[in-house]
DNA sequence: GATGAATGAGAGTTCATTCAT
DNA sequence: AATGAATGAACTCTCATTCAT
């Protein structure tokens, strides 16, 4: 089970974005998600191991993809300040342009243990490691001070980041996220000064 | 029902926080919180509306009690660098010395639907407006750029130090919250002016 | 307890048709009883052993006085013919003057377990006697064929009678009931001859 | 759910009425059904809605077979009389030979309230009609007086018949129900003309 | 007698998961 | 691989009844 591969495993997947977005992860039943999908309620269970499986692999998948896409975007810049406007600026545009992404990164997703769970962890660290990588190079750059910890610094800039967007989303989305981009890398890249 | 008095309200609460953070509020049933508060099961609900009215009563509760105090402690200062690390410190000095009452904030009560509860937010809002009026008196004292957005410059502080008390409860508290007071502060503030 | 005396016993009873008339037996509560009453929820079973003998006490205190005053009625008439007329007229009489009961009787009472009710039967059976009494008469004033079966006949007369109010009750009572009188009795007594 | 078919669906349906006329309605769990019916728990609620829904539907199942039967039955006569005594024949041979459906229609199945239910008043309607088709048909044919009020009539007949099976369900069944067809037929006949 | 807070047994119902086809 | 009927564990919540005051 639990085959990454196969056209139904997106169609379940993209099913399930768009049930937990709507339903909320504890009000969707798997039969919701097969339904939606179109697939026997059995077929969930060819693909994942479980209900939980099927929103951490949804996670994980979007997460793969949006670091492989950032880092994409980030060889094209050398300076730290330039990479790190990147991150927020990719970081809420990608959101902002997902609605249904957005609702189940910020909130479904924080609706299982996270306490015992890798499978959110891990791809959120790449994304971590991405953050601390520029904050480091930013140091070498002379940009940020040398004093700076660089994990402080990471959680302060993605829990800046993070609450902005939970906001929105719980807002019901009513501005654009992405104008934010300025006035929080702003106040962001002051801070590590 | 929910009657916000008695000895047994406040028993059950304690209960639920101990419950709650032991075993998650997902996993954790009402007989568990009966049990461990030594009264029946259908006491819990002479006081409580259901399962999650206990959790969201419970935030309240520690809610209102974590803004009066704070509060309390910023009268004594004028200055506004001073609040906002009175803050930042309040923060994380509760939230280190109660590891109960952190979990079941920083964890299971997101663990909720967010979207429609008012009762979550509500309380939060209070929290959210002390800290808003803060950034107001540092533009007023002139500590603060007279551009910064209230509501954003809010957003990032509390973004930033609640992702650092996320991180310090998911990794099983291996250091002192309290340490990063300063640092945090020290990143914050220099992003306001 | 189940003290057929005190003002409150009375209260409590008229309470109670009141409320199973309004709620039904099932769905109301016994605290519903209590609160309708003016009492306490305890101070039901002062008086009743539970809510079962709160229904069937209503049963026989209603019962008894109605076969006491037919009977009262029934003195005044030598012939059977007569006094039939008379059975149907005060039974449709006096449920068409009290719907509350007439609901209770007809709805309410058959929720509860009949095969072992006692507490139902016996005060029925008293009327059934009064019944197969004249029909007893009947026979002897030569009014009646002598090979009626009394038993037989006081069925046939009381489940008509029965059926009659039955869907009265259930159709909201949209009409008169004692304008039935005639033609039931019309039809039973052809019956009977 | 409530699907009217397959096979489990008939074997619930029997399961149930010899649990009903077993334990009476309310103290019938429905964990019992299923056990009785040898399937799970849960697949009760495949085939049906909740609990009360078996029971009507086991009443509509029932009566529906019953009047069709019964239709079939009456095709033979033309007189009204060979009718009336073919129904009331029908009526009490049926419920003679089967027990347990005689338990749960006279005495289970007036545990729910009634004052809502289509469910059993809509079956219930076609043996009224079948009934007052006959009363008609009679007058018609001169057998019965013109000025009977037909649905009048029909309410004594049935509730003259009902009550005779409800007497002989609650007596334990001491004696054969189909010997009170003839003196049913001949009291009510009597009142018809 | 009267109260009403507290009790705790009890059962209906849901739904994630399985597995024979 | 795909199905979907069947499973049965799980758990909330209700409410009749009790009893200390």
């Amino acid at each position: 089970m639990a085959k990454r591969i196969g056209e139904k495993y997106q169609v379940i997947l993209e099913a399930a974005v768009k049930t937990f977005a709507r339903t909320g992860y504890h009000r969707t039943r798997v039969a919701d998600i097969a339904h939606e999908a179109g697939v026997a309620d059995g077929t969930v269970y060819i693909y994942f191991k479980n209900k939980e499986d099927v929103l951490i692999s949804l996670f994980q998948d979007l997460m793969i993809r949006f670091v492989d896409e950032l880092q994409n975007e980030l060889v094209q810049y050398q300076d730290a300040n330039e990479k790190l406007i990147a991150i927020i600026n990719y970081h809420l545009t990608t959101l902002a342009n997902k609605p249904d992404q957005a609702k189940v990164t910020q909130i479904e997703l924080r609706q299982i243990d996270q306490t015992i769970n890798d499978g959110i962890s891990k791809p959120l660290m790449s994304y971590f490691q991405l953050i601390e990588e520029v904050i480091d190079e930013g140091k070498e750059q002379n940009l940020y001070r040398q004093n700076l910890n660089t994990r402080t610094a990471r959680k302060v800039i993605f829990g800046a980041i993070d609450e902005v967007v939970t906001c929105w989303v719980m807002s019901n989305k009513p501005y654009d996220l992405s104008t934010l981009s300025e006035p929080v890398f702003d106040m962001l890249v002051r801070g590590l000064r």
